[in-house]
DNA sequence: AAAGGTACCAACCGCTCTCCT
DNA sequence: GAGGAGAGCGGTTGGTACCTT
């Protein structure tokens, strides 16, 4: 199996860092040539890097349509709730982040999340992360993604969801009827991508634009009003996180999500005084801290 | 200003998967 | 169906930039 070690001469491999000119070789060769059959791209771009290299170069980092940067809350959204889904399938998931490889969010995985995980003391493959994931972190990059989008001078998505949800108000399409997923069918690039997007329902909303995050075990349950809600079964207080169906945005993450708990009480504090896990302030001060988590690049 | 610590990320490694003969 | 080669994936490591003391 993996013949991937028979590479040519070791004595002429290079390693490590790549130089301005191996980039501009390795450039200049796929422009002419094309990508693929990485062997023996190695061996005829004049290039002594393996093909496994050059691969990693040109996908990780020389690739025209790589996106550099922080991740913004939404992608950072996504990558939450799709590891959620599918744990470390790191190219899966890369799927539905357009310009976003597999190692950058590896490494965001590894050294952001599971940096938290480690200061609360939570198993970061655990259910419980999970659900804190879901229950705090979660809904503050929604808020953070709902900040951005109308600080953004494309805002007007702000009105021009309100009348498209108000269709949806009547006609609740949305709901689970079916798979649902977080991923914009417009980041359905590749095969590999579609045929993963059987999402458990429980977990997401989402309908051909829109989308929301909900904690597993959760019952989507509408009021009179036809407002959207669900109730978290597994959590003593049966609380409920509430969305505002008139907020949705279609097609824009924007929704209007709050904590409904015991007294109407901010959603900050319900959160803090839910499930027995929680109580704890020593872990209530931590997970507040995690503001660190969204910053931007300098 | 220097030293030590930390965070980030590019690159490597070993393994598995897929395709072709 | 078996075997080999290429491609891809996930885990890990090493270098370096940045931060703190």
């Amino acid at each position: 199996m993996g013949g991937s070690s028979n590479e040519g001469n070791f004595n002429e491999i290079r390693r490590g860092p790549w130089t301005l000119e191996e980039d501009n070789l390795l450039i200049h060769y796929i422009t002419c040539h094309g990508e693929g059959r990485w062997n023996s791209l190695a061996k005829s771009s004049g290039l002594k890097r393996t093909g496994k290299s050059c691969r990693l170069r040109w996908l990780n980092y020389l690739k025209p349509d790589i996106k550099r940067g922080n991740l913004t809350p939404r992608e950072q959204l996504l990558i939450l709730e799709l590891h959620s889904k599918w744990g470390n399938r790191w190219s899966k998931i890369a799927c539905h982040l357009p310009g976003r490889t597999d190692n950058e969010i590896k490494n965001y995985w590894r050294t952001r999340v599971q940096k938290q995980a480690r200061h609360l003391k939570i198993d970061s493959n655990s259910k419980r992360f999970v659900e804190t994931l879901r229950r705090f972190w979660m809904p503050r990059l929604l808020e953070k993604v709902e900040q951005n989008s109308s600080l953004s001078p494309s805002s007007s998505t702000t009105t021009t969801s309100t009348s498209t949800t108000k269709t949806n108000q009547n006609n609740l399409s949305f709901l689970p009827q079916e798979e649902h997923t977080l991923i914009p069918s417009s980041s359905l690039s590749s095969p590999q991508c579609i045929e993963s997007e059987n999402l458990d329902s429980r977990s997401s909303i989402f309908s051909s634009n829109s989308m929301a995050m909900l904690p597993e075990n959760s019952n989507i349950q509408t009021n009179p009003n036809g407002d959207i809600g669900y109730y978290n079964s597994s959590l003593q207080n049966n609380d409920c996180y509430h969305v505002d169906a008139s907020n949705f945005d279609m097609g824009f993450i924007h929704l209007d999500m709050q904590a409904m708990g015991p007294g109407d009480m901010p959603a900050s504090e319900v959160q803090v005084t839910e499930a027995d896990w929680m109580k704890n302030d020593e872990f209530a001060s931590t997970f507040w801290n995690m503001d660190e988590l969204w910053h931007f690049k300098k």
